[in-house]
DNA sequence: AGAATGAATAATGAATGCAAAATTCAAGTC
DNA sequence: GACTTGAATTTTGCATTCATTATTCATTCT
């Protein structure tokens, strides 16, 4: 009956909390990077206490860190609390790879296919920007099918947190193939509905997707102050 | 060199974050209750300003839920969402329980043994309340010895998200004894120093929670309007 | 009487104002 | 010349104020 999508009215804070966190993630804030309330007001054209709330907001989440009576950062990433957070990432894709499976259904399998196959497309022609963008896309689709809302929103805050990597993550050849390789190989549990197995595949890719994050950041060094 | 812990001086914002996940947690208020700014204000004898960013970010961890120009409740938990917590909250268990067994030392199982001996002390006499306090300190002990800050918070998190199953899962003495065996085999799993094994048996005890819980919310019914 | 309308009241969303704290920067000291 | 000291400026934290939206309640109409 509800057709009609109930107006969807957003307060200030909400809106800037969403618009901040895209800024952040795209980099437009980048890590480190001081936040001025008054210029960010400024830019937005509204008052310190929506933009306040919205702050509180993403220090709550870990993008940005705020110091009583010092203002705001926008949050670092520590090569400490990547090696902590590519762990809990691992077991949630391993979780959502189980319950993925358990769920799938013949459309399911065939969208995974046809991402796949583009996937390993874009590999094969070296085009880094739309393979990246179908391996997110494969990933996400997996956790929309594992059908947990709630698992989708935990991994998606935590994947938000880890943005700044994004960058500095430019996987080598080897990687690069090593990445293609885990893919094929958790298509393969899909279509023999092994869950077991894609749960421990996918622990797995995310472990090499830590190394190659890692490397990345020890090689740049620990950039302590921007 | 740094032996003087800083002076926390933390803002109202912070404080009545704390407080009111407090109240939340330990029912004070409860799930579905509406929440009035003004009568908090009045309460805590501080302004609107900092009540609603601290509203905010606990509408941000999932304990509050905030309606645009309507005010907000405190979050009723869905059987729905157990659902979904669960296996999550299984797989970070799991984890820490891995993590926990490869770093574990001599000290480390010394305490965990005598937490252990004194919680079935508790079980064996009947003692709920202690029983339950020993349960949990023994499980906050096994994500502190897994050294992974995030992890933990991230439980943590979660876990204050289903505040308000605590009250209805009272344990019948079947599922007592259960958990019980479950902790002796965890155990055994930590004295082994076997990590893949106290992985399983962890989720698995979290799963017999789930059940536990479920169990009782579906015993409850809906309650669907306060 | 029960539903519907509209005024009165209360709550929320956001801007402004003000005091306290931090930062900046210039002057002074060693 | 580098380090300290302290005033001027800026920024932050919080209270207050104002406008807008909900809610309540009395009144009217069927």
């Amino acid at each position: 009956m509800n057709e009609h999508p109930l107006i969807a009215r957003r307060s200030l804070a909400t809106e800037l909390t969403g618009r901040l966190r895209d800024m952040i993630v795209e980099g437009t804030l980048k890590a480190g990077d001081k936040i001025s309330e008054p210029d960010l007001c400024d830019l937005f054209g509204v008052s310190r206490t929506p933009l306040r709330e919205a702050l509180k907001v993403l220090a709550a989440e870990g993008l940005v860190d705020l110091t009583p009576n010092r203002g705001g950062r926008v949050a670092r990433i520590a090569p400490e609390a990547v090696e902590e957070l590519f762990p809990i990432m691992g077991v949630l894709e391993a979780l959502a790879g189980e319950l993925a499976c358990a769920r799938l259904d013949a459309d399911d399998l065939a969208r995974l296919e046809a991402m796949h196959a583009e996937m390993v497309g874009h590999w094969r022609r070296g085009e880094w920007v739309p393979y990246s963008g179908l391996n997110r896309r494969i990933h996400e689709e997996i956790f929309r099918i594992a059908g947990n809302a709630t698992l989708a929103g935990l991994y998606q805050n935590l994947m938000v947190r880890i943005h700044a990597v994004r960058f500095v993550a430019r996987k080598t050849p080897e990687r690069w193939t090593e990445a293609i390789e885990d893919h094929e190989r958790m298509m393969a549990a899909l279509r023999a509905r092994d869950g077991a197995a894609l749960s421990g595949l996918m622990r797995e890719h995310l472990r090499h997707k830590a190394d190659v994050v890692h490397e990345a950041l020890r090689q740049l060094g620990a950039p302590e102050q921007g």
